[in-house]
DNA sequence: TCTTAAAGGGTTTTT
DNA sequence: CCCTTTAAGA
């Protein structure tokens, strides 16, 4: 058979391929989720069950919009077109007993995960100040996306000799995942981890499931983790129709145990593979594409990928330096403002990328000071505001009153009087007749140990609770609607004319919109329960309108998988693209994932791409001077100066293109000389001089000379770089071991071990 | 027990 | 700088 012809042959190739291990290895904008769509059509087309197919993409948006896509292909589609963690979710539901829980489980997110950790903590009476809670979550979570149990860690612990950290968390992790399971809950991470369980258990039900799912599709396989791995491969050793996409220069999520390797070795674990490139670039500009290309190049771990594109070469890829960041994000906003008003774009063209979600505010203040309108995908979203948790609380315990998160969340809000001790008093006395906590509280007139005033605040909360749950046949919107109207959640807000206690009652009817929109898109399969998964599953991405016509901010993780017209990525900037988190270990590998991330970013852009730098950088309250991303010498790219309220610089300001070097960086003297020949630069330093009030310095710093640092003490240094008055020191302090680096002229180093 | 105030501490990225 | 957590007072 022919390609049709809006199919490249590559591309025809992985639709058309008939059974067996597939692997498409797809390059960014290379028709990926085009592929992926089409070859479900072509399984149908070939006689295959849809109901037999089963696609998994990383966020629900990817999957929503697969799924329309094949919507629209497929008459009648039934495929399952889904996330992993909803994939497991419903796993789980259907066979919550063989993996110890009910049916209603509740799902916890990172907060609740954090709360339970504490509580864990608590029994362990274990310092939550000297061991932060979400610390030893993170860590306990990284060990599950690692396969590993309490037992392997607690075992491991033993032989090694660990720091504290690793003894509070062997001594946490069995506890957490008790507490977890009496509480007929899980994490994200468990969502995963039982279903492993699952296949792992029951073999006959893993079987029936490979046959069921005969044909899997798993996009964005460069970022699976070992878990992951376990799922899809068990879904696969009968029937090995497994076709897994994704691109090694994409792997971003390293740091939350995602295992490149994964994809790398798919050839070797399966037998009889069959591999498909996609080179070509549907999506962005030529320049656009070389200088993602040049910048990728620079990762040594990887094997090389040829990319290319018929587009044509389009603008080149600016780099804007700024004064501050002030002066960055309002220049942005009002180029965007100039862009829409002249009728060149649309706002809806425009994306605004960062490295770390702190830096949104200071873009969001300023898109709105130039009355542009903007969403983003953030991270303290809607569902992390507390009424909303305060009510899902409410839910999640009626339809899971082992819940004890929920309970603790709750019990007391909005107040009834309902204290610490008297708390306590419950918790212990649960606690040693091992029953829930919502049975203690309906028992609490037994409870001696209880004032008669607590023994009626409680039974007040447990009737109210018992009224709250809800009949199967209730729609979820009535059983929320009556949350809020029997608790008086809105007591307190309803009439004081606060801006904040209009925006929670806002919230809390958005709410209850959602609710009721769930009932009426999911119709008969509408409980309270799923309403429930699909708040605790959806993600900042999942949230953004692409037809709502505004510009879109978000980080450059959440990016990966989207497009846009004209692109800024903000921050190009030592410790923030790399990210300091990576340099800190001085480990290759994650330098190169920081450099994939760029890669990720700059390859979201099809028409303009425009990289900012400031050269001055608040951060906590405090401004510093920055120091370029070592990545902006490794492309091709147009440098402007953009210091707009400064005339002086104004006038000298000029362009010049940046040539990328492709000299190894050992030679960073070179590289940076180049940078140099940028105009205005210096007059820029004289600027930045006599703002900061910092002393004299002394030239003299060579390597291995002693140094002392106001803040970080003593220490030495280990290496130079830049030119002139932007040379930088990295020095190593003798506390900690710890490395920093800095602009010379602008530091308050001060050289010791000379007169 | 609840409200309010102060201090201290922490910041990457997310299903 | 912002948020959370904890401490003191009503």
């Amino acid at each position: 058979m022919k390609p049709p012809t809006d199919l490249t042959d590559a591309q025809w190739q992985a639709v058309s391929h008939a059974a067996g291990p597939l692997l498409v290895l797809a390059g960014p904008g290379s028709g990926k989720t085009r592929v992926i769509t089409r070859r479900i059509q072509a399984l149908v087309e070939r006689g295959v069950d849809s109901r037999q197919i089963l696609a998994i993409t990383f966020t629900n948006k990817a999957a929503d919009e697969m799924a329309a896509r094949v919507d629209q292909l497929v008459p009648d589609n039934r495929s399952w077109i889904s996330t992993f963690h909803r994939f497991c979710a419903r796993m789980i539901r259907r066979h919550a007993e063989a993996v110890g829980l009910t049916p209603s489980f509740s799902i916890l997110d990172t907060s609740d995960q954090h709360t339970l950790m504490r509580q864990t903590l608590r029994e362990l009476d274990i310092d939550p100040v000297h061991f932060p809670p979400s610390r030893i979550a993170a860590r306990v979570s990284r060990l599950k996306n690692d396969l590993l149990g309490p037992e392997a860690v607690q075992q491991q612990y033993e032989r090694s000799v660990g720091d504290h950290i690793q003894a509070v968390v062997a001594q946490a992790y069995p506890v957490y995942q008790q507490l977890l399971q009496r509480s007929n809950s899980v994490d994200f991470d468990d969502l995963l981890l039982h279903v492993v369980a699952l296949w792992q258990t029951c073999p006959e039900l893993r079987s029936q499931y490979d046959e069921r799912f005969r044909h899997i599709l798993v996009d964005e396989y460069q970022d699976t983790n070992r878990a992951q791995y376990e799922i899809i491969s068990g879904l696969s050793v009968d029937y090995p129709d497994l076709c897994v996409t994704g691109d090694p220069d994409q792997s971003i999520y390293g740091w939350r145990g995602a295992r490149i390797e994964n994809i790398l070795r798919f050839e070797r674990e399966f037998s009889d593979v069959t591999t498909v490139r996609l080179e070509q670039n549907f999506r962005s500009t030529a320049r656009i594409l070389r200088a993602a290309d040049q910048l990728i190049s620079h990762n040594t771990l990887r094997k090389p990928k040829a990319l290319r594109t018929d587009n044509p070469d389009g603008q080149r890829v600016e780099l804007r330096v700024f004064a501050d960041g002030q002066q960055e994000s309002d220049a942005l906003a009002r180029m965007i403002d100039q862009r829409v008003r002249s009728g060149d774009r649309k706002y809806s063209d425009f994306a605004v990328f960062y490295r770390v979600n702190a830096l949104s505010r200071q873009l969001e203040l300023a898109l709105s000071r130039h009355g542009v309108p903007y969403q983003v995908a953030a991270g303290t979203a809607f569902y992390d505001r507390a009424e909303v948790k305060d009510l899902l609380a409410y839910l999640r315990l009626v339809n899971n009153p082992a819940d004890e998160v929920a309970f603790l969340r709750i019990v007391n809000t909005p107040p009834r009087g309902i204290g610490k001790t008297t708390l306590g008093r419950l918790i212990r006395w649960a606690r040693s007749r091992s029953m829930t906590l919502l049975d203690a509280a309906r028992q609490a007139r037994d409870l001696s140990v209880l004032r008669p005033r607590a023994v009626a605040a409680v039974r007040r909360f447990t009737d109210l609770i018992d009224e709250l749950t809800p009949k199967p046949s209730d729609a979820v919107g009535d059983v929320l609607a009556r949350i809020i109207d029997q608790t008086d959640y809105l007591l307190g807000w309803m009439d004081s004319s606060t801006e904040q206690g209009q925006q929670r009652v806002g919230n809390v009817n958005e709410l209850l919109t959602a609710a009721r929109q769930f009932d009426r898109s999911e119709g008969e399969t509408a409980s309270v329960e799923a309403f429930l998964e699909t708040c605790s599953l959806v993600s900042d991405v999942d949230q953004l309108d692409s037809s709502s016509g505004t510009v879109t901010l978000m980080t450059l993780h959440a990016a990966k998988g989207l497009e846009f017209p004209v692109v800024f990525i903000v921050g190009l900037e030592h410790n923030l693209i790399p990210h300091e988190r990576s340099l800190r270990e001085n480990q290759l590998s994650e330098l190169e994932e920081e450099r994939r991330l760029l890669f990720v970013g700059m390859t979201r852009a099809q028409q303009e791409l425009c990289l900012t730098q400031s050269m001055l950088r608040e951060s906590r309250g405090r401004g510093l001077h920055t120091i370029p991303s070592d990545f902006l010498v490794e492309m091709t790219l147009q440098r402007m100066d953009d210091f707009d309220d400064d005339p002086v610089a104004d006038l000298e300001t000029m362009s010049t293109v940046v040539e990328p070097n492709s000299v190894r960086r050992s030679c960073r003297p070179q590289e940076q000389a180049q940078m140099r020949i940028v105009r205005g630069t210096d007059l820029l330093d004289a600027r930045l001089e006599t703002v900061s009030a910092s002393v004299e310095l002394p030239q003299g710093f060579a390597v291995g000379s002693q140094v002392r640092h106001p803040q970080y003490g003593r220490g030495t240094v280990v290496s130079l770089g830049g030119m002139s008055k932007r040379r930088t020191v990295t020095v190593e302090f003798e506390r900690d071991a710890r490395t920093e680096t800095f602009v010379a002229a602008l530091c308050p180093l001060q050289p010791i071990g000379r007169r």
